[in-house]
DNA sequence: TTGACTTTTAATAACTATTATCGTTTAATA
DNA sequence: TATTAAACGATAATAGTTATTAAAAGTCAA
């Protein structure tokens, strides 16, 4: 890490309110080289590397604080527990980013709010994220090599 | 439940190539009674008011099972552990339904998929699912009354 | 720079959700 | 009805995560 790369760490978690610590800055330094979606156990490795004492409750406690200093973001808002879907009908999901509460919305509905219409229950949202359901390259294979 | 009822799980049971219990066939009901998205936990609560002697992890199996067989789905694929989104970018994600692997798209990719285009890493798209997040009223309240 | 005060850390215990195991029971089907 | 496969209940095991606590490190006014 470069001079300036350690006072823009600074100047981050400095406007996030948060303390200036050797192990905080690895964590946020190896997220940020990682690609993709990774979990806490794997940051945890990486970090090892650097700070071979580190805790793994370290890792978590700095990531929820980047979590919620906005600096990283969740992949999924999950419950922690597994949810099934009881409608059957084809609906989006309102998902509040505090409580997590999860909440159905027409197909209909969502396509009016992105024309201006406001949505039900008076949710204020701030973005969404669409997810393409299907299979992988991979899978296709694997289920093509069955039949 | 009527005769019909029970004829009509009987076919479903059928097609999906799996034993008709009364276990399975409460668990089925309770879901079908129920809204929302329910945990594993909640089901269990309300199918042990009329089968006291019955397991948790029986519920968790059919839960389970009537999401391989397509009965019912899981609401968010990729509950199991936390994630974090290193692509600060704005993207969506291409979900598989078997392995659970979770691939960025881009916006402008997802875009041109929708107008027929074919999606990165010959992905083969179900259907797609959009989250809206944001804050629910409660949650804005509680914010406005902190400030 | 110092000293009071706050935050973070490491170690580890505890907890929650989920899965695996295994002996018993039940359902499918011949 | 007998055989066989599937499902069940009890409970142990595991994974992921959070809580606790004392020590170390960071913050900040003077
Ligand atoms: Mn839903
Ligand atoms: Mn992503
Ligand atoms: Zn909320
Ligand atoms: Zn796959």
């Amino acid at each position: 890490m470069t001079v300036s790369d350690a006072n823009q760490f600074r100047a981050l978690c400095d406007s996030a309110g948060i303390a200036v610590t050797h192990q905080r800055q690895v964590v946020y330094e190896e997220l940020c080289a990682m690609h993709g979606h990774p979990s806490p156990e794997e940051v945890y490795l990486r970090v090892k590397e650097r700070i071979p004492a580190i805790s793994l409750a370290t890792v978590y406690k700095n990531i929820h604080t980047f979590i919620e200093s906005g600096i990283f973001r969740e992949v999924s808002l999950h419950h922690g527990s597994l949810r099934v879907e009881t409608n059957a009908h084809s609906h989006h999901h309102l998902v509040c980013t505090q409580c997590k509460s999860i909440t159905d919305i027409d197909a209909d509905e969502f396509l009016l709010s992105s024309r201006g219409q406001s949505l039900p229950n008076k949710f204020l949202p701030e973005r969404f994220s669409v997810e393409v359901l299907g299979l992988c390259v991979e899978c296709q294979q694997k289920q093509a090599s069955l039949s």
